[in-house]
DNA sequence: GCATTATATTGATTCGTATCATTTGTTTAA
DNA sequence: TTAAACAAATGATACGAATCAATATAATGC
């Protein structure tokens, strides 16, 4: 079972109801529903009509569409924390272009579309304060499909000199290591043992010199030069394929 | 030099305007400068006042904070079609808390804040309709993220599998192979050499079998038994576009 | 039908990085 | 100050997956 106080924990960190005033909020879930499905069962299928969106608590749900030729695709799996269908109602679509289906025993709070809006609508200031959380978010995420993009770690080394060092006016940086080097590689996703061999063959290759505390970058033109990150890999236009709201 | 078309391509496809009718379209940007910033000029300064927010049509930027400390730290890398400072509207923050400087020679657009939200509290509609494309992004990341976050091979096919199956109801499935193996083995991240011999241990295994264009699943609860998936890895779900002639 | 290409499989080798084991260096506290 | 605990460096080894090379198995055109 799930408790009340991790409900509330799960519901108010959601960044489409983390900045709704309280008076919104208890508003908004008067006419939500809390309720359990049980693996195999269904939220919702393919046409449905969509008045609702939903929020998972407890448990996993795939969301999948059938072709005609009958062809079943998962387009999704939602998790606790995850709100699926929301887009849905943002677009005004009137039918779910997906079914839902729970793989685990879940627990899910249903949000009626039409509150949730007429919340937006009477007061723009919520929704303003809705896209300042979701633009934080897409920043965020960015941040980290940037750094994930980064495949080995070299380059996920070399991206994070680049990106932390201080005085990068001329050709050379420096970079105070104010944390240990275990939490650092650990950060990058390296193990201790490969970053302080990493450092090792760069500072033996005069891109960097390390010193108590510090590293200098000698010449930052030369570190660029090193790395193959793609410039602009993961910044580009994203062809949206699914949503569940199309 | 950048193009007009261009331009118009990079600004339509953002999600912050993309959903706009033509006239918001057109009033939002009468109050917007196109403009250029040479390498190691600054957009604005840390702390100066922010009425407006921008979009890169070309080049590359960063956002960097300095500590009391005069310590400067990159806090993010913007480059074509991104948007920054736009977070700082929508939560009505008076002052940029970030510089923004140049790192190559770059063309942006400065959008004024106030024209914007005009837009957005006179027709709340435009809000929702912008929040619609916000979510769909977010979906989209979420799914980017897992997909990166799953490190190796096998797990990334594994999860493919799990979520390609059609008619999962028992414990067994079928997936079929419309497109050329290659080109699946692309889509996962791996090498098709590496693909096959994949394919050929799980069938050894009897977790799968294998035949003309299908792959059938023996056991579905062994397949998850076999990956290794952090359950609670990231939020959100797995991707990979399989893009069937449906 | 055979030749010509694409696609798949299989083998041998190499590279990057994790893992395990050991040593050296640096804090912390009794 | 010396021991204990932790952090970092170094070496040896193992493993996954890419790469290179060769062969096999389709698909396609004439």
């Amino acid at each position: 079972m799930i408790t009340d106080s991790h409900i509330i924990d799960i519901v108010s960190t959601h960044h489409l109801f983390s900045a709704l005033t309280d008076a919104e909020f208890k508003q908004l879930f008067a006419t939500a529903k809390t309720f359990k499905v049980e693996p195999l069962e269904n939220v919702f299928h393919q046409g449905d009509e969509a008045n609702r969106f939903y929020l998972v608590l407890r448990g996993h749900l795939k969301l999948y569409r059938t072709s005609p030729s009958g062809q079943e695709k998962v387009v999704e799996v939602m998790r606790q924390g995850n709100t699926f269908a929301e887009a849905l109602m943002f677009n005004n679509k009137p039918f779910y272009p997906v079914a839902a289906q729970a793989v685990s025993e879940s627990d899910l709070i249903a949000i009626d579309n039409e509150t949730y809006l007429k919340i937006l609508k009477i007061n723009p200031e919520a929704g303003i304060a809705i896209m300042a959380n979701m633009s934080i978010r897409l920043h965020h995420d960015l941040n980290e499909i940037e750094m994930l993009s980064v495949e080995n770690a070299k380059n996920r080394l070399l991206l994070f000199l680049l990106k932390n060092l201080q005085d990068n006016n001329g050709n050379e940086g420096i970079i105070e290591l104010d944390i240990p080097k275990r939490t650092l590689a650990s950060l990058l996703s390296i193990q201790p043992e490969t970053f302080s061999r990493l450092l090792k063959k760069m500072t033996k290759e005069g891109l960097i010199e390390e010193r108590k505390g510090l590293i200098r970058i000698m010449d930052i033109d030369a570190l660029y030069a090193a790395s193959d990150i793609p410039v602009q890999s993961v910044t580009g236009n994203i062809p949206v394929q699914f949503v569940p709201g199309e």
